[in-house]
DNA sequence: CATATTTCAGCCGAACTGATATCT
DNA sequence: CAGATATCAGTTTGGCTGAAATAT
């Protein structure tokens, strides 16, 4: 049940000090924030229309591409976002092998509002951070992702 | 080979503006990283490690409390560890309740060459950043997971 | 008796693998 | 035919719930 109490106990210094174990901690934290509302954002859904909403339609491959999520996984999420009336499958009739995922009206007013909502629970998960310093965190975020995107492996693998 | 993954496809706006997301890609690429050197850390048997190293012996419930951990995965973790000859449950005198769980000599050795191995890594992890910059987002992380510790249920609970 | 700790069985979502059908 | 796309079935893992056993 996590009775959250008192939580004085530190954590040790070798982990305080990784910060992707301190990114998970944060994560978890903010899951548990999130599932007190049940009708909270779905992220990898809302990830999706909102790829749709800024770049149009696109294929599946595309937005798995573009969002580091894997193609069987996407078949599922727009299933669902299909069933909710949030997106549609369109044939593309330029390669008929392909998906034009479309966002609908729906779609497009749910994704404004769960972007809204998400917005203001960053304040929560942000709380112990000032204006200017959130800024920075995201900044920095950003310049740490782009470097990793589609480089690691390369980088990292075995010579 | 020239595989064209070419991930110049950019993420929207919506997304690159939310820190838990980027965090998120950062970390499915970090286990991605990981997952190629299968000998790598298990992170939370690491924690639970570092904690006993750091902090000394103590019950399955305090080293669940101190990182967040269900006290159902905590006796997984600690089944593994102590298959592996890194840690020991021993029944704790004042309560019988209680297992005090102590680390073995192996155990301080894998922790210590694990966490070694995993400062390497952050090295890739944060790439994208001078030793500066690295130290901003430490700092940052470490101040935002403070506040959210242990405090967002009661200050996000519904009034 | 009520409460705390540990343990177990099982559920669910996220991320992946491997196989197949369809199309270029 | 090779190669790309979408789909489906199944695995693994992390994080949880609910209930039990044991001790205070």
């Amino acid at each position: 049940m996590q009775t959250a109490e008192a939580d004085d106990l530190p954590l040790p210094a070798a982990l305080l000090e990784n910060p992707p174990f301190l990114m998970l901690q944060m994560l978890r934290a903010g899951r548990r924030m999130a599932e007190e509302r049940p009708e909270g954002p779905r992220l990898p859904h809302l990830a999706i229309l909102a790829t749709l909403v800024e770049f149009g339609p696109q294929s599946q491959r595309d937005l798995g591409r573009r969002l580091g999520f894997d193609p069987s996984d996407v078949v599922r999420l727009i299933d669902v976002l299909e069933k909710d009336g949030h997106a549609e499958r369109r044939r593309d009739p330029d390669d008929r092998r392909r998906n034009a995922v479309v966002v609908t009206d729906a779609g497009r007013a749910w994704a404004e509002e769960r972007l809204a909502t998400t917005r203001e629970r960053l304040q929560v998960f942000l709380g112990g951070l000032d204006e200017d310093e959130r800024d920075q965190l995201l900044r920095l975020l950003q310049r740490a992702l782009a470097h990793l995107d589609g480089r690691v492996p390369e980088v990292y693998r075995t010579a």
